[in-house]
DNA sequence: CTGAAAGCGCTTACAG
DNA sequence: CTGAAAGCGCTTACAG
């Protein structure tokens, strides 16, 4: 007895309706009602309800969610698909559908497909097999027809009922143009992102249009695209390394994200390039890492938890009406974030006062 | 019909057992035998077995797991509980549980605490209700004894049959500081970790052990605490700055994590001192923004994502033999990564030829 | 070698 | 206001 006293364990003991039932003289079907306030609850005479009530607080009464799920066909579980888990831009957005879920009583399952196509053609039906109720899909496309709802943040899909989430490209791809246009680059440099990447098309495209208002040209010769091989900033630093072979002048590069950004600055600082006063860099996405990188990445921001909660909660809503006019896509905006990745132009500079010169954040 | 064919919707009408033994005239008991693979499995006639066989392959007949568990007590979910889920750290280890778990057919929820007491009070019960077989707890500590199998992945438990992945870290230790003696520091600064941290305590012992040993002096004006609250790289910049204003010399940091290494290189850059010419900063567990930070990080590297599928086979295993003894915990081992946040104790470099400077990475 | 029956823990028409 | 009964889709003793 002169050890410490072992922490009682507590009661995880689960006590199933059936027990409650008859704890109580009362019938499964009433217990029900009462601890699910279930259609009926009201017609429940109040004293019975607060007996019920006052033994399952005590009991420590917790439905056995499988069951229920069986049952009224409601597993209250979706899935979130994803093409890496380790990876910032995921993750961010399932920190908001996890605020979301949590709020309305759902867990979810993840799943990284890793660009496997035999992953990604088995994850639809053995999600199915787990009765998830819905589907988000991140940064992936689904091109299928499934008998659940999809929410599809930053995928694209113009497939049947999915609904996506997706950014302003219009608005981002304005904020970084002009960014640098104001700054005096007009020879820039662009990295597209990875085929694989289902928004890859839809901001090029944006770019494209921007820049021509903007009346920025946009050169093949200063056009790279990440290879779909790599990791981290890999992709990034090959591709900017592929692009200083061309010998084509040019003093900034927007890049697709900011992971390829980095590996911009990675290749330019090998070739003896300063970032910003040789090049300026915007990168895509403000992912954490963007911040604390050295030099700050100016880029622009996705609010990528917010594309979550949005995701998740309209996938909720869509679970609760399902006959709903439901929206096709929902819009979010960027944010530009200035940082010390991005200069003026050194023909520029040498024509106005240091203090134009931004002192970084 | 100009318009591009629709895709012929997959068909994802599920079969139940009940509507394929019907389809082949046979019990329910047969057909499940045959597609679980179940005790029984070898007695029933071959032909039988081709014909359920190839009828399930061609009615596509997918179990649904949830009725599955109901009945057999086996849900095939297991939970992760996580800090924070948009955190490097924990995305490493989801990323090699997610390996193990899908070989072994299991899905997952991941719960993100977020340090709050409510939310660890509560998600416990919340799983259980989910039915979820066991849980792995990533970076947190689990001081109630649950009805299921835990993993503890750098948590230290020592309560009843968790079982612990942890690092080594006087191994740890060793490297880190071995690497700075060498490199001819004496007065080393050390940031400890955040007080909620479950490997703060048991790494900090570790390092004033293997100290002791290596004959460096461990000053407590030299040392700092992270601070609980603050986000990224912010408690390690304020930790640092906190350091600097005791005016108390030092040419080297050993930090708790890369998190706040990276804020330790803001903070000194901050002060005017260059890393890693006047201060040497070495880091912990080799998050993946460590290589692309500038300078990249001298850092000890963690197995994450090894100790994640370590740990979800370790939970599988427990799970398919529960009377099997099981070790209380599994040692992994740390990689010192050498980067370039790391350079000669100043009063050292004058007196040894240029060329015996590494070169970095 | 195969099947009838019970039951996992719930919800929900239906009835009174 | 309350309950008996059926059934969600499976598995598993038990029986023959």
């Amino acid at each position: 007895m002169s050890e410490k006293e072992p922490i009682p364990p507590k009661i995880y003991r689960r006590t199933s309706l059936k027990e409650l039932a008859a704890h109580l003289g009362l019938s499964q079907t009433t217990v029900s009602r009462v601890v699910n306030q279930s259609p009926g609850y009201l017609r429940i005479a109040p004293d019975t309800r607060d007996r019920v009530l006052a033994a399952a607080a005590k009991l420590n009464y917790q439905a056995n969610v499988l069951a229920q799920g069986l049952r009224s066909k409601r597993s209250q579980i979706v899935s979130v698909i994803v093409p890496e888990i380790s990876d910032g831009y995921s993750t961010s957005v399932l920190s908001g559908i996890e605020d979301s879920l949590l709020l309305g009583g759902y867990f979810y399952f993840v799943v990284s497909h890793r660009h496997r196509p035999d992953l990604l053609r088995d994850y639809p039906s053995l999600l199915l097999s787990r009765a998830v109720e819905g589907l988000i899909a991140v940064d992936t496309s689904i091109d299928e027809e499934l008998p659940i709802p999809v929410v599809s943040v930053s995928g694209h899909s113009r497939h049947g009922s999915i609904v996506n989430i997706e950014l302003d490209h219009t608005l981002a791809a304005h904020q970084a143009l002009e960014h640098l246009k104001k700054l005096g680059h007009s020879r820039i440099a662009f990295i597209k992102g990875q085929s694989f990447s289902s928004d890859t098309q839809t901001r090029w495209r944006a770019i494209i249009r921007v820049a021509g208002e903007l009346g920025i040209e946009i050169l093949p010769k200063l056009t790279v695209q990440l290879e779909e091989n790599g990791i981290g900033v890999e992709p990034g630093r090959v591709a900017t390394m592929k692009l200083l072979e061309r010998n084509e002048p040019f003093t900034a590069i927007f890049a697709f994200n900011d992971h390829s950004a980095m590996g911009a600055i990675v290749a330019l600082r090998e070739a003896g390039r300063d970032v910003p006063n040789d090049v300026s860099v915007v990168g895509f996405d403000d992912i954490p890492s963007a911040a604390t990188n050295n030099p700050g990445l100016t880029t622009v921001r996705q609010p990528l938890q917010e594309m979550g909660r949005v995701a998740a909660s309209t996938l909720l809503q869509m679970l609760r009406s399902p006959e709903e006019h439901q929206r096709r896509s929902i819009l979010v905006l960027p944010t530009f974030v200035e940082r010390n990745s991005t200069a003026l132009a050194a023909a520029v500079r040498k024509t106005r006062t240091p203090t134009l010169i931004r002192s970084g954040q």
